[in-house]
DNA sequence: CGCAGTATTGAAGTAGGTCAAATGTAGTGG
DNA sequence: CCACTACATTTGACCTACTTCAATACTGCG
């Protein structure tokens, strides 16, 4: 746990390549790896880092989880989005000399400390400057579609879109199973999606009632991936309480990507 | 119109320190101002420019107004803001290589046209790369109140702020008067606000209705800015029909800012 | 004038919010 | 280990803010 050896996470960290902590990549000699960071143990709870303050470092994660709060000027709270091992906190675009948003701990964490000026440092490399900027792009057009989604999708739709992403983002951490544990509650999930929790228990016990999912808790198995995919398309009126006999052969999506 | 001499628009314009169009600053000697833009006419209702397209070029706007646009993976469209004359359309954060939404004319619509080598070249200067990126940090700053906004809160305090937010825009421009015109339909309105037209309608009536503006199809003026930031900032329960005769007295509001 | 697009207004339906109670789970200290 | 408390989740019943459907009016343009 607060061992500082590499973790499975640094696998996909952006910094894998520059820092002493990553496991050898075969591709590259790794001639210089300059980067040693510090690490950081965060209870559950506590903030990473907080809105406002000013940038002083980025937080590669190494154990547990986040979730990002934007706290609007007239005080209106909401989570903007989860984090896992592998990603990278605290990365502001265009050279933000403030957080954006508040990263608090879902539940006992673990990150690296990656100070600015190191950052800045590695930054004079173009192809890590690239990688840094495509994350940056990603998390930009996540927020986008999360926009669209409490825009303009209904409820159904929106915790389909998050189950998928979860799923996938648990699948690309090397997760083979379709079981997932939710390190947020439903509250956050609430937030995120525009939704209450109310709505969000709902709406997960009757995707477990239809055969979507299985739920207890925080325990959470996908089973019926297209069928999630299919309610985040829309292109099933997701049956109100019993499910209308007719099973129409459950039908391909075009595009079932989520997120 | 077609007249390349400088409007004024250009006042506001991020390159005015850099722009031959531009008229001299008081504060600069303006010794070196290599740029001289071309202009590009675009009929309303045609794109500037489309997502997904390379970045060629970013585009002062001059005369007119536009809507950004975004299309999400699965087709969902949403309007996700407007620009006025003085913002720069186009500008894409983390160095983007690709539009991430269309920009389509309001209006007939006129601006400049700013080849990316140009911009790159000027974002040499310290000075210049810095109100570059401040822009994009409010651009940024600006579509996350809108996901905080269209996430947790009610019809009337999107609209309260939307109408806050435009007329703010039009007095930043020199606009002395409370009269502004809507160059956006109410689907476009809606659209942004994850709203349906109708409510929109409905809700620009009631406004009305209470004393707060007046509207006439695209003709708005701002009667009641104080009362408009308390629906804002919902310390009104914003009366259904008639105001419940009780008035307590029209209470300050501690962050009127909109957006 | 008459048509097409846009806006307003009404009536009815519903998705999701609100309020409230019951149950489950985890943590704490005896 | 257990009792007790605090908090998270589920579920139900009701309610309303918003959507949907539909009809009517306004504006601008050939």
């Amino acid at each position: 746990m607060s061992d500082p050896a590499a973790s499975p996470s640094c696998s996909l960290c952006l910094f894998r390549h520059v820092c002493r902590d990553a496991p050898a990549t075969g591709t590259r000699p790794d001639a210089e790896k300059p980067l040693q960071p510090t690490h950081l143990i965060v209870p559950a709870g506590d903030a990473i880092f907080r809105q406002g303050r000013p940038v002083t470092a980025v937080f590669p994660l190494r154990q547990g989880s986040a979730k990002q709060v934007y706290e609007s000027p007239l005080g209106w709270r909401q989570v903007t989005g989860f984090s896992l091992p592998g990603d990278v906190l605290g990365l502001e675009p265009n050279e933000a000399p403030a957080h954006s948003v508040s990263a608090l701990a879902l539940q006992d964490t673990e990150c690296c400390v990656v100070p600015v000026e190191a950052l800045r440092t590695h930054m004079a490399d173009a192809g890590f400057r690239d990688s840094v900027r495509a994350v940056m792009r990603h998390q930009a057009e996540r927020e986008r579609i999360l926009l669209v989604a409490v825009g303009s999708m209904k409820a159904a739709q929106r915790l389909a879109m998050l189950l998928l992403d979860l799923d996938a983002e648990h699948r690309r951490r090397g997760g083979t199973d379709s079981a997932l544990t939710l390190a947020m509650s439903r509250t956050d999930i609430a937030s995120l999606l525009g939704l209450t929790l109310e709505t969000v228990s709902r709406l997960l016990s009757r995707f477990a009632s239809v055969g979507l999912i299985s739920v207890r808790q925080r325990r959470l198995r996908l089973i019926d991936r297209d069928g999630l995919a299919a309610v985040y398309a829309d292109l099933d009126p997701m049956p109100r309480q019993i499910p209308a006999a007719i099973g129409p052969l459950a039908g391909n999506v075009d595009e079932p990507r989520p997120f």
